[in-house]
DNA sequence: CCAATTCATACCCCAATGGATATATGTTGA
DNA sequence: TCAACATATATCCATTGGGGTATGAATTGG
């Protein structure tokens, strides 16, 4: 199931992929070498979730010499702003459910 | 890393087991032999999502008899809520940024 | 009281994944 | 041209995690 849902979450599931995106969102585009030291991994392994994180669509990459300047690109949460706002919207039309619940089982 | 965000993602990012937090939202509270229905796995492992998921928060269990029923708990969706309104705050103060870093790069 | 039912737990298996190190590729400066 | 640098790729390893089957625990109906 190559779900956009799933790939979203799977990407962003992982602490040091997630660290490296929010960085990126607050403190705009940074070289991978400007990621690294902060990372907590080695190089290569920032690379690789670079790499994840930009065929997530979460960001994008562009080649200055022999850097990487690579930026967030946080539209592509939109989906899962989505479906949270979805779930939220079908729980909200059974607020009660819970207390059906309960009363049906304590009768 | 034990944190609230990366629980929720990684709970979140199983197809199986986001498809069954899905029904409970949109059909209500189900009992494990309702929800193994449609599921495609077998029982054991649908009670081993449903464990997950109560560990994260996002349903509740309440045993009536020799049945188990599960509801969701949407609320636990705030904090991703919270963190991906929080990731496109960051970045609106930036719009800007991919057009600075074309600027910069293009000089 | 016993058999069937409902769910949870235990255990095993295999694929996926995050990490490291080593190395390849490409770029700049001297 | 050549050495240093920046990044990407390759390979390996240990762990996680989702799936299955078998079984335990609890409840109900006959």
């Amino acid at each position: 199931m190559s779900d956009t849902h799933t790939i979203l979450f799977k990407t962003l599931s992982d602490p040091t992929r997630r660290a490296i995106f929010e960085r990126l969102c607050r403190e705009g585009d940074k070289t991978v070498g400007a990621l690294t030291e902060h990372a907590g991994v080695s190089q290569p392994v920032v690379s690789k979730h670079l790499r994840i994180l930009k065929q997530a669509g979460l960001v994008s990459g562009l080649h200055e010499g022999r850097q990487t300047h690579y930026s967030a690109q946080p539209d592509a949460l939109s989906p899962l702003r989505d479906w949270t706002a979805q779930m939220a919207e079908f729980w909200e039309g059974r607020f009660d459910a819970l207390e059906n619940l309960l009363k049906r089982i304590d009768q």
